[in-house]
DNA sequence: CGTGTAATAGATAGAACGCTCTAGCGTAGC
DNA sequence: GCTACGCTAGAGCGTTCTATCTATTACACG
């Protein structure tokens, strides 16, 4: 096999988590959009669809987060690497018809208060994106206190202008939030003492 | 009756879809909590669960733009105000234990790309907020295009520390976004040529 | 007092839900 | 060639969902 049934129904869990958020998919909709048997389901995942959506939101998150990595490698600087970051989450977010935005924002805000696995699964998710960024903040001169509230303050912006933008069906949500992000860097990195 | 029968409805829908989304809420949930027969929720939305969910998304929405608007009239300048605006909703998501943020994110995320009337309602709430708050700053002297940004800032770092906040049920995210956005007003208000 | 309308009240239909169960298939190891 | 086992396959369980239906009660108005 190719592509192994796991890793399609997760797959296909994902897209539709993110789409639809967890309450709004049912088991029979990933294992038809993943041309899955239902039994197969609950053999890869005897938990149900809790370990299921716990196990989504790490694998979507994570590859959320390398792909945001991606965009910084292939950016000359921080300050550039983060403006690609919101042009592309900008382009993205038009281009599947403002669908696709975080890929676990959703499914985060219907669980935090349900499902503890799911909760926690997000929180480590984002807990990774935010040392990630920091790290990088950090190595570009800024301490690492003020790196961690930048990272912080960036994805805030990110994912909250993600909610408008779905909802007005508008990418400038994103587009003024990373102009935002953009400003509060450079003007960290111009107060930084010596290069 | 002190309180109608419809606005029970409401109020009941507007705490449930807050704590646990549109999907994750049953209609019998909603009668249940707001002691109300079954029929009468159809007797007051005709238009079912998609008619009430609209109607909540602007109820809950415009109270919580009024909420934010009184915090705002109360502070002696723009400035206090988001800082109290922020400090107040960290409070209030520790005080309730991680579960009430904003009002209709969560709803809004969930059926953005599934019922274009709840997708629409969602979206002229987020725009009153907008409005409101570009009024605000524009009144303290920042020009009317640069305002729009600042308050579509300044919301999409509440909103996206609002997720934060729930997923690591901590209030740090939304104190941190505070502090960020009363630094990006100051320093415009600072850049003002006269006053 | 009689009548029409708004609202209450809840049983129930029909579909969808998560989940369990058993049976069959394919292949690796002895 | 046979057994053991990972995986496929889907019928069907009990429950819950939204929505509809009929009946009854409360009340305003002529």
């Amino acid at each position: 096999m190719a592509v192994g049934t796991k890793e399609r129904i997760l797959s296909a869990s994902g897209e539709l988590f993110r789409r639809q958020g967890y309450e709004g998919t049912g088991l029979k909709q990933i294992v038809t959009a993943a041309n899955v048997p239902f039994g197969s389901l609950y053999h890869f995942f005897p938990g149900g669809k809790e370990q299921l959506g716990a196990q989504a939101i790490r694998v979507s998150g994570g590859q959320f987060g390398q792909l945001g990595n991606a965009i910084l490698d292939a950016s000359p600087d921080i300050v550039s690497g983060v403006r690609n970051l919101f042009s592309g989450a900008a382009r993205a977010i038009e281009a599947s018809d403002y669908a696709d935005a975080c890929p676990i924002a959703t499914v985060a805000l219907e669980v935090s208060s349900s499902s503890e696995p799911m909760r926690q699964a997000a929180a480590e998710v984002f807990e990774g994106w935010f040392a990630d960024l920091q790290h990088r903040l950090a190595t570009a001169g800024i301490n690492t206190d003020r790196a961690r509230e930048l990272a912080v303050v960036t994805l805030s912006l990110l994912e909250g202008a993600f909610i408008f933008s779905r909802a007005t069906r508008s990418a400038q949500p994103v587009e003024i939030a990373g102009a935002a992000a953009v400003q509060m860097i450079e003007l960290e990195l111009r107060e930084l003492p010596e290069r």
